[in-house]
DNA sequence: CGCAATTTTTTACAAATCGCAAACATCGCG
DNA sequence: CGCGATGTTTGCGATTTGTAAAAAATTGCG
């Protein structure tokens, strides 16, 4: 598979979002292990990087949510980093952490895009306060709020866009084809309420008229396989004895 | 060149950003005189308030887009007004303007919704450095995140910037020819809505009715080769069986 | 205009996917 | 147990998509 590092580890409860990532570039390893176990403790997604042409490297292909930088740094230095990095696009929050407190220094790291600078040495709770701060602001492309979106359906750990077409599992895709699409849109649009076999065959397949056969029900064994928490005793997709199936939830 | 494909200006206005609004709160008139003066030489509208009441008030007729909050204010101090302005629902970037240089203040200035907090006194460029950093990152009603983000799209390791019709991946420059380009951007454009062949025809090749080609499916074919990490298994030029394509991410 | 290089479209075929029915297994209930 | 209803497996034909390669169109340029 393509990205076994993803790892949004089994989530503690109700907190359904997926842990946000931060890189942090700095040479110093006692400070950047001190800052990363600071950062973890508080349930983000730390990478660190010690020099800036591997962080750079390490920013094409990943896309964190904040990026902790420090200026004095092996290879490139931070302000070179925050400058490529904003060229190409990047968008993460950037929080500056350097040695330097002249004026002059603050105000060319704002210039080239920074978010925040602090000069150390800093204390940990200011510093996760200043990273929760600029969390609260920060959008990223994976991160689009989720309301501007189509109309969503969720159940158990599984969520339906009908706009997109698109199914997730545990925030992993799921892969229907067009007919389970369809089959799954028309029984969540219909709310619950149970609907037959004919229905389904005329509604979703466009049979005309009572052909019978055992299509829907494998449809909905093969959805049960793919969505259901645990398909041998289904709690979404119910069947109705001698009526037809039913969405639940 | 014909390229009449050039052509979706009809968007793109004269990008006259309406100045934002800034609300000092403040009770040392000198201190917030002088902001006031600065903040407006760089094109901000300014607002000055000096009690929380007051402020507080002022806040619910107006919208700014960012406000200066000094903690010890006559009235409701500054944390006081920053609460229950976010109470209400306030999204206005929050910069504490503090004589307080205590780690605990800090920190509850940030948990209560503060962007950022600088200790009294402060140069006048840091001053506006950290407005203009801040401004970068606040959404106010008119400004969506769309719009802040410009015309810059990113996936994987590619860049593409739709005003200049360039694609980068992995910072190096990528060759599209016109279609490929008109293509692309109409996909992510349609901001990961599903596309059907016969949309993408009409919309993207101009033509008329219903002809069937694989034109589209070889122009995809030829952008995975050219963007996406491993063309086999594409993952943002996804193909949505029996309906059409769609830009992911 | 003519010719070469590039880009785009079409053709033709290979590969993957899907729908469906039939056969078989299992369940529920009297 | 018996019987009808539901669940699962399997295989095949039809549809849909991927793509190499050829053909056609466009462009650049002397």
């Amino acid at each position: 598979m393509t990205n076994p590092s993803t790892n949004w580890h089994a989530s503690h409860n109700g907190d359904a979002k997926p842990a946000r990532t931060i890189l942090i570039l700095e040479d110093n390893e006692t400070l950047a292990f001190g800052l990363r176990t600071s950062l973890e403790v508080e349930g983000y997604n730390v990478e660190c990087v010690i020099d800036g042409n591997s962080g750079l490297e390490w920013l094409t292909q990943n896309t964190p949510d904040l990026i902790v930088l420090d200026l004095m740094l092996p290879g490139l230095n931070g302000f070179e980093v925050l400058r490529r990095y904003r060229a190409n696009g990047g968008n993460a929050a950037v929080l500056i952490l350097s040695a330097r407190d002249q004026e002059v220094d603050k105000v060319q790291g704002f210039r080239i895009g920074a978010d925040d600078y602090v000069v150390k040495p800093i204390g940990v709770l200011e510093f996760l306060a200043r990273v929760e701060a600029l969390m609260r602001r920060v959008i990223t492309p994976a991160r689009t709020p989720e309301s501007a979106r189509g109309s969503l359906h969720r159940f158990s750990d599984v969520v339906v866009d009908l706009r997109t077409r698109t199914v997730t599992r545990a925030g992993k895709p799921i892969d229907l084809s067009p007919m389970e699409f369809d089959f799954l849109a028309f029984l969540i649009e219909s709310g619950g309420d149970i609907v037959s076999r004919d229905t389904l065959m005329q509604r979703v397949w466009r049979y005309t008229s009572g052909v019978t056969s055992r299509t829907v029900d494998q449809h909905v064994a093969r959805l049960r396989n793919k969505l259901e928490p645990d398909p041998a005793q289904p709690r979404h997709l119910i069947t109705v004895r001698k009526a037809g199936y039913r969405f639940q939830l």
